[in-house]
DNA sequence: TCTGGGGTCCTAGGACCC
DNA sequence: TCTGGGGTCCTAGGACCC
């Protein structure tokens, strides 16, 4: 049985939509300072490094996705660009609105990252793209976040519909206007869907990356509509089975499911670049502290124990005129554990095996990896029981009683605030701190600090 | 002067085993 | 001089995504 190129044929395939704010860190800055709708503004990275967001007007002004911050500063002037610093406990939280409404129509529902999520309308009868319209209505009068929404019978083709949608809705002239905002590939004809496909660049597609394009580019495949009628299994040899999935995914083929329980992450990154170099082997101790913390609170969350601590250290590639160095290591952990004191004093054994003095770093990290499920790694250190860790003595808090005390560190600073409760290594919460990322343009917390709410005005 | 952070999956190649 | 073959596991690196 073969489901050919047209997408749209097949009555039993399902409808996904895949529902994506539009510039989403951008758009909740403008929920809370109106002023800027209608204005060019970029979310900056960490360290306000690079713009991660661009609102269409900055888009329009020819600036890049992760293009450095100093290469747009002079647009500040010229064209009245606004910058802010990353506020990701706003995203965060606006997030998660955005998900409870979306998720309200469809039975499943899978987040598939802070501003994006696939809906499966599998058994919901009527038409689903006038209901898309209507959640994308609710949504902006809700939240105040515009969203566009893609549909197809698999996830490649709703991601490429949702860029229909998107581009239909931004440039004018691009495609049909009928298809801005909602646009419903399952719902075309053979001949419109195939003409879309003609007109809409591979490198477009989810799973095309710029290494790839290049290739098929070179192959003569420039548009999704030369992609739709490889042969699958050509693609296969030539290239991977990831592409060979993606052509079947745009001929209408599911091979990538839904997954509305993700399963639990295989590793826990935290990681940054630090605001100035730094050189003290006593700073990058602070902030390996700090990061391994902040992995463990996530750790946690999960009901994970990791194996092992991998720590990394590097200077800046960047500095072609430093010195560079860069250097990583994997600790062992005697048993796995989710007890930040252990993660931490394994992290820090790690840094002094790799450290070297005489640099200027740049960035740090610490990556928790072996995870497994906590009971797992609970069960095994109970069996074993107090003996194998030799040093031990009776007055020490056994594991099970190191987790229940992480998890009430963990509520207190959830209540409170992170940092509210930390250990004494991580330099204290108000201390200015060497190694600190450069922040200078972040908006209040409106929605997740007591202290930060915004203030109506009658 | 100034260039993010956090993930996943796949593959190739080496180590090791019988 | 001559130097197997097949399997598994692990790791590093590449490609992708947002």
């Amino acid at each position: 049985m073969s489901a050919g190129p047209n997408a749209g044929a097949n009555p039993r395939a399902p409808t996904l939509a895949r529902v994506d704010g539009n510039n989403f860190y951008v758009s909740c800055e403008r929920v809370f300072r109106p002023s800027l709708v209608g204005r060019p503004v970029v979310v900056l990275s960490n360290n306000d490094g690079c713009a991660i967001a661009r609102s269409n007007e900055a888009k329009a002004l020819g600036i890049r996705m992760g293009q450095p911050w100093f290469q747009c500063q002079e647009m500040v002037q010229q064209h009245g660009l606004v910058a802010l610093s990353a506020n990701f406990a706003l995203y965060g939280d606006m997030s998660d609105r955005m998900m409870t409404v979306a998720e309200s129509f469809a039975p499943r529902q899978e987040v598939y990252s802070i501003d994006e999520s696939f809906l499966d309308f599998d058994g919901v009868q009527g038409d689903l793209t006038q209901r898309c319209r209507t959640m994308r209505e609710q949504i902006l009068a809700w939240l105040g976040i515009p969203c566009c929404v893609g549909l197809g019978p698999t996830k490649t083709l709703a991601k490429l519909a949702n860029h229909i949608a998107k581009t239909a809705e931004r440039k004018p002239g691009s495609y049909s206007p009928e298809l801005a905002q909602v646009c419903h590939l399952g719902a075309l004809g053979t001949n419109e869907l195939h003409a879309l496909f003609e007109a809409t660049a591979v490198g477009e597609v989810w799973g095309v990356g710029p290494r790839i394009g290049a290739k098929l580019i070179d192959g003569g495949i420039t548009t999704v509509l030369d992609l739709v009628r490889m042969d699958a299994a050509t693609v296969r040899r030539h290239f991977s089975v990831v592409l060979e999935k993606t052509v079947r995914e745009l001929q209408g083929v599911p091979c990538i499911e839904l997954d509305d329980e993700p399963a639990p992450k295989q590793q826990i990154m935290c990681s940054r670049s630090f605001g100035e170099a730094v050189t003290r082997g006593r700073d990058l101790a602070e902030a390996l502290t700090e990061f391994t913390s902040r992995a463990a609170v996530k750790l946690r969350a999960q009901q994970g124990a990791a194996g092992a601590v991998h720590v990394f250290i590097r200077t800046s590639p960047f500095r072609k005129d430093d010195p560079q160095y860069a250097n990583s290591v994997t600790v062992p952990l005697v048993q796995p554990t989710a007890d930040t004191a252990s993660l931490v004093h394994s992290a820090l054994r790690g840094l002094r095996q790799i450290y070297r003095p005489g640099f200027r770093y740049a960035k740090a990290g610490v990556m928790l990896v072996d995870l497994q499920p906590q009971e797992v790694a609970q069960a095994a250190f109970d069996f074993d029981g107090p003996a194998l860790g030799a040093s031990r003595t009776s007055s020490e808090p056994k594991a099970a009683d190191r987790v229940k005390l992480m998890t009430a560190f963990d509520a207190v600073n959830q209540r409170f605030g992170r940092g509210s409760l930390q250990l004494a290594g991580a330099g204290g919460v108000n201390k200015k701190k060497g190694w600190g990322m450069r922040q200078e343009r972040r908006t209040p917390c409106y929605t997740t600090s007591w202290a930060e709410l915004p203030i109506a005005r009658a």
